[in-house]
DNA sequence: TCCCTAAACTTAACGTGTTAAATACATCGC
DNA sequence: GCGATGTATTTAACACGTTAAGTTTAGGGA
């Protein structure tokens, strides 16, 4: 079927970016995975946990958005890691509306435990791929992201 | 928390590598989903479509792995596209554990039918992101790939 | 031939992605 | 103050991602 009498043509999905992004995700993600499972913790908890090491305390909206997990997926996510512990759940005493999500000691000590694994996982990665190359994707990827999100 | 005292530092969330390849994946999809919806399918099975489109008849691992499915999602899909009427499957003479799965007539118009909005839709994207911008990110994808595939 | 191991799916179970709808609370305009 | 509208989050429903286990069929010796 690949015969170019077709009548339409359109890029082979070996040659395609949301492929190429999906292959190259898979690939590195793969590597983290089990170390990840092995904490008890999935990819996107994992995540969610990462974000709020970084600030203090966030609303969930704008924890979905650092995160890049929908709200239905964040709220299934913190409903799990309350009930472990993981996380602290309040509400807003401005907005009843809103939760104000904090990661907990039990929290922060899970990331301590994870962070240097993570790290030695991702010095192994640039060790096989070199850190231009790792440096260039990531420059060109910001850039296409900025790219994409101008409204 | 972003203290550098923390006693262990790692790359923050807005510079990984794998947050940035899911960012740029999702906003290129985003563009793609409500057309493929409108035809009913969702992306996994276009790309299934699309796989199939390429070769005559393929067995399902080598279609999973060329379509970047797992063998469990495979299945299902494979289940609802054949209900629909959009692929034939049929068991391999040889050796009856395999699949051969093809691309039906009705499958073969539907490709028809969403191929031109695809390539308008990719045909927008590149405006915006600039196609230099596109062919290097796919050059630097397939190497980082290739580097991470060899075992 | 018979058993053991491996390969190609398939099923199961649980978490997440995605869209739409529901709920609860804020806000704006009158 | 009150109703219309919008916002933040949750719930629901269905598809896919992920891992483990189950089935069926091949192949390779003893």
């Amino acid at each position: 079927m690949t015969d170019p009498t077709d009548g339409f043509q359109f890029s082979r999905t070996q040659r395609s970016l949301p492929m190429a992004l999906l292959r190259a995700r898979e690939l590195l993600m793969e590597r983290f995975r089990p170390m990840l499972s092995a904490h008890g913790v999935t990819e996107q908890q994992w995540r969610v946990l990462r974000v709020l090491h970084e600030s203090e305390a966030l609303e969930a909206t704008e924890l979905a958005k650092r995160a890049s997990i929908l709200a239905p997926s964040l709220s299934r996510i913190i409903k799990t890691l309350e009930t472990r512990g993981l996380i602290r759940v309040t509400k807003s005493e401005a907005d009843a509306r809103r939760s104000l999500l904090a990661l907990s000691p039990a929290g922060a000590d899970l990331i301590a435990k994870i962070a240097p694994e993570s790290a030695q996982i991702y010095s192994e990665i640039i060790g096989k791929a070199g850190e231009g190359r790792m440096i260039t994707l990531l420059d060109e990827l910001e850039q296409l992201i900025q790219d994409l999100t101008a409204e």
